[in-house]
RNA sequence: GGCCCCAUCGACUAGUGGUUAGGUCAUCACCCUUUCAAGGUGGUAGCACGGGUUCGAAUCCCGUUGGGGUCACCA
């Protein structure tokens, strides 16, 4: 019973950290003022990510699972998942497993799921049948809800005609029996069901009634109950909605908090009136704020990936990643100018007060900053573990001419992380992007050489060979001073030939110290460079 | 359309009655420099609008506008 924490922190904000320190963690404590006792009971903090399992993990769908991780880890609770599998005609393969392996690439690890299971499963809504079967009969009992035989072109031809009527689309209420306040006799609800026709159950929305709560991240939020139709709880194919599900699920897998996005927000009323139906006492609200297109629309595929794994394919990290989206939406506040947070810094730094209202626009160039960041900041043995499979990988497809013990030796890597890692943009470029570090230049920036070369290049380069190859300790020092000493006497800038230098062993204009490139590559992989760029590189004025 | 939510630079945001409206990304200029980066310095750029309340409003209230979400036997 650690969370303790959590009561205190919805009773008194302000006092949180003097009554902390005042209680051990226990189940119960008291506290005495002028002859007042007051009583708190200690409740562990659960919340929950509850994904349906139709397919890939949306980047949306990372930040509440995020944001519920990180809430609950922030109050000692305790973070699950479970699979909101109850229309099984959107199932697709493999999707959980999926999902749960993404959340767990992004350092999202559940306490409980169906994948570690817990004592509150099973934690797949497929798998509890039984359990939303026998409180919808509780419901029937009790008049809260009813069958309908309505079929789904009844229904259809209803809302045409609402909608003609300049009416709100509306379930009419045909089949709410009389003793409910219907019109439907008893007599043909029972004639239907001993047909056994297919049949959906619906809650009775009760009229006029208001329903209010409070949202952590929105404050008091209203709903008039006349705009509420009569949702369907148990679908014909003897699955419950989601709503009546998650109602269930949340209730019995006693989570404290629900965290979700907005989009739910307008289906708040239908569960509160369920918590009533059943008398249970509803958990804590939090609804997120969307994350967005460019446009303002709600993020969609269509404008640009959407998929956690769209974003790990391009070489992302989950570093950067789970960074980037916690800031969509929370921020520290006041005082903090901190941009980079570690999952450990989120953790201890997070608050659901501090979520903002208005939705973000997912903009990827922060992301791309932010992915540099972590790169220019990893430890490099780290990125010789990531790169070196890559590097690996690229060998198998292509021959590179250097020696395979030297290229693909820590030293080596470490040596190439070195000069790359604040012009890389993603950990594989270090291979990809650098691919002369490896592999022989195939072709020569043209741009580059028409702007570097002259008649006089490619002898310049032949003559400063022959003193390379002399040249003992191939240190970025003793070839910048013998570069140096070589064009000094000839009335020519070391441009003249840093730049060819640099085309010849790298292909490319641009890069690392020529120097220190020239260094790592090696005198032999140089001097062959320089040979085979000289007898490529056709120069003509 | 009904209901609900939202509104500070192009983007993410700080700001909770008195600030020259701050930071980060992006962008521009300059510096550094063998290239490309990185880094440094500086700049452009914002409180949607209209009414109140108040000595004083980005901040509180009302309205308008704009945007979004939701109105399924999908979640």
């Amino acid at each position: 019973m650690k969370s303790f924490r959590l009561i205190l922190y919805l009773v008194t904000e302000s006092n949180k950290f003097f009554l902390d320190s005042l209680f051990a963690p226990n189940r119960c404590y008291c506290l005495t003022i002028n002859h007042t006792t007051l009583i708190m009971v200690a409740q562990r903090v659960r919340t929950r990510f509850a994904p349906s399992p139709t397919g890939y993990l949306h980047v949306g769908g990372l930040r509440t699972a995020l944001y519920n991780y990180l809430f609950a880890k922030k109050m000692d609770g305790d973070f699950i998942i479970r699979i909101e599998d109850t229309d099984q005609s959107r199932k697709v393969e493999d999707a959980q497993k999926n999902l749960i392996k993404t959340l767990e690439w992004a350092g999202i690890v559940a306490d409980e799921s169906p994948e570690h299971g817990g004592d509150y499963g099973p934690y797949v809504q497929s798998e509890r049948l039984d359990i939303y079967d026998k409180y919808c009969r509780q419901l029937l009992n009790d008049q809260h809800a009813y069958y309908c035989f309505a079929t789904h072109e009844e229904l259809e031809e209803n809302r045409q005609l609402q909608i003609k009527q300049g009416l709100q689309p509306k379930y009419n209420r045909k089949w709410l029996p009389e003793e409910m306040g219907g019109t439907m006799p008893a007599g043909i609800i029972k004639q239907k069901l001993d047909k056994g026709l297919p049949y959906v159950i619906r809650m009775k929305v009760p009229d006029y009634v208001s329903v209010w709560f409070e949202d952590i991240v929105r404050g008091p939020v209203e709903f008039d109950s006349a705009t509420i139709d009569d949702q369907v709880l148990m679908k014909s194919d003897g699955f419950p909605t989601y709503h009546f599900a998650s109602v269930i699920d949340d209730h019995f897998m006693e989570f404290t908090h629900i965290i979700r996005g907005e989009e739910w927000l307008s289906s708040m009323p239908k569960h509160l009136l369920l918590y009533e139906f059943f008398g249970w006492e509803p958990p804590k609200v939090a609804h997120l704020p969307l994350l967005l297109n460019p446009d303002r629309s709600k993020l969609s595929k269509r404008q640009g990936d959407v998929a956690v794994e769209d974003y790990i394919r391009k070489g992302y990290s989950a570093d950067a990643i789970v960074n980037f989206v916690a800031m969509l939406g929370w921020n520290e506040g006041e005082g903090s100018e901190q941009e980079v947070y570690s999952m450990e810094q989120l953790i201890q730094k997070f608050s659901l007060e501090r979520v903002g209202k208005a939705g973000a626009v997912f903009n990827i160039e922060k992301l791309n900053w932010l992915e540099k960041q972590y790169i220019k900041n990893r430890p490099a043995e780290k990125l010789v573990a990531i790169i070196k499979p890559i590097l690996k990988a690229e060998l198998e497809q292509k021959k590179s001419l250097m020696p395979l013990e030297i290229i693909t030796s820590d030293a080596y890597l470490e040596k190439v992380i070195e000069l790359m890692r604040e012009r890389v943009g993603f950990e594989h470029e270090f291979v990809t992007f650098s691919s002369y570090f490896y592999f022989e230049p195939e072709t020569w920036d043209e741009e580059a050489i028409k702007k570097r070369w002259s008649v006089e290049t490619n002898n310049l380069l032949k003559g400063f060979a022959v003193l390379l190859d002399s040249l003992d300790d191939f240190s970025a020092e003793n070839i910048e001073i013998l570069l140096k000493e070589f064009v000094a006497p000839k009335g020519l800038k070391a441009a003249a030939l840093i730049h060819p230098l640099r085309i010849v062993a790298s292909g490319v204009s641009f890069g690392p110290s020529l120097y220190h490139l020239l260094e790592v590559l090696g005198k032999e992989t140089v001097l062959r460079r320089i040979q085979v760029g000289i007898e490529k590189i056709n120069y003509v004025d």
